[in-house]
DNA sequence: AGATATTCCTGGAGGC
DNA sequence: TGCCTCCAGGAATATC
């Protein structure tokens, strides 16, 4: 379950792999993974070089000499193995060779995964996405998205439109260092509570991100797999143990999906 | 426009 | 041991 610290741990080293490598093949084991690969996508990418890769949200932006971009996002269970031995897995879905004779392979039981190529600055998945929570991201803003929302606050932080990236562990983590429940209608989220979640949110990414930059190379030295890498989590998974303000941890379903809180210290 | 339900998919866990 | 059911989750899509 990659969210934008393992995708920002995975740019990062497949960045150290890729860049400045030339594709002289592409193996495309399906039609598709969740949206069918376009038409002619292994000529397109074969002989071009790869000169940087980028991340919006959840998605890698990987781009080619010739102005195109290869766009990737991991789904729910996608994995990129580089210099790869095998790739006859059950789930290889999609084989890239290098011209230093090493394979990277696209392992992704679930096929949430999604894989294509464009060119420009438009892309119909990236286009309506919500800001960077590490970048221009701002209390102000969040407030603003919020008063038109009369749904839980922790159904829109998981929201696209109000922040990219965001996905269900670090939404559950970050209202418990906040100390907002879950269940709070966005639209009477104060502005300074917004600020304390806001700043929470950026510091448990930041976090994630320098813990999975610092077991990258252990991670992607056992077996070249870059996914996503374990945590230790408050609230997360954690129904009945114990808070650390000495209530405990329950579980409750919103949007049809769980939701961890502790309902003594979050209000 | 916003809220809500549905959909995709497989592996793993729990029940019997 | 094996089969069945349920659940996990990102995000597009449809429907109201």
């Amino acid at each position: 379950m990659p969210e934008l610290p393992e995708v920002e741990t995975v740019r990062t080293g497949l960045s150290r792999s890729w860049i400045g490598k030339r594709i002289d093949g592409v193996e495309l084991r399906r039609a598709g993974l969740r949206f069918p690969f376009p038409d002619g996508l292994e000529e397109r990418l074969t002989g071009q070089v790869i000169t940087a890769i980028r991340r919006r949200a959840k998605y890698l932006l990987i781009d080619l000499d010739n102005g195109d971009i290869l766009l990737s996002h991991l789904g729910m269970s996608g994995k990129w193995t580089l210099d790869a031995n095998d790739c006859e897995g059950k789930h290889d879905h999609v084989v890239i060779h290098l011209d230093d004779g090493s394979m990277s392979v696209y392992n992704d039981p679930r096929r949430f995964g999604v894989l294509d190529i464009y060119r420009g600055d438009s892309h119909k998945l990236l286009d309506h996405l919500g800001p960077e929570p590490l970048e221009e991201w701002t209390a102000n803003d969040l407030f603003q998205k919020l008063q038109r929302r009369k749904s839980p606050i922790k159904i829109c932080i998981l929201d696209q439109k109000v922040v990219v990236g965001v996905g269900n562990i670090y939404v559950c983590e970050a209202l418990n260092r906040s100390k907002i429940s879950p269940i709070r209608i966005s639209n009477k989220i104060t502005l300074k509570e917004c600020a304390i979640l806001v700043n929470e949110i950026k510091i448990i990414l930041a976090e994630a991100i320098q813990a999975g930059g610092s077991t990258l190379r252990d991670f992607a030295g056992v077996d070249g797999t870059l996914g996503y890498f374990p945590h230790q989590f408050k609230v997360y998974d954690k129904e009945g143990s114990g808070c650390e303000c000495g209530g405990i941890v329950e579980r409750l379903i919103q949007g049809g999906r769980s939701t961890f809180w502790c309902a003594s210290c979050q209000k």
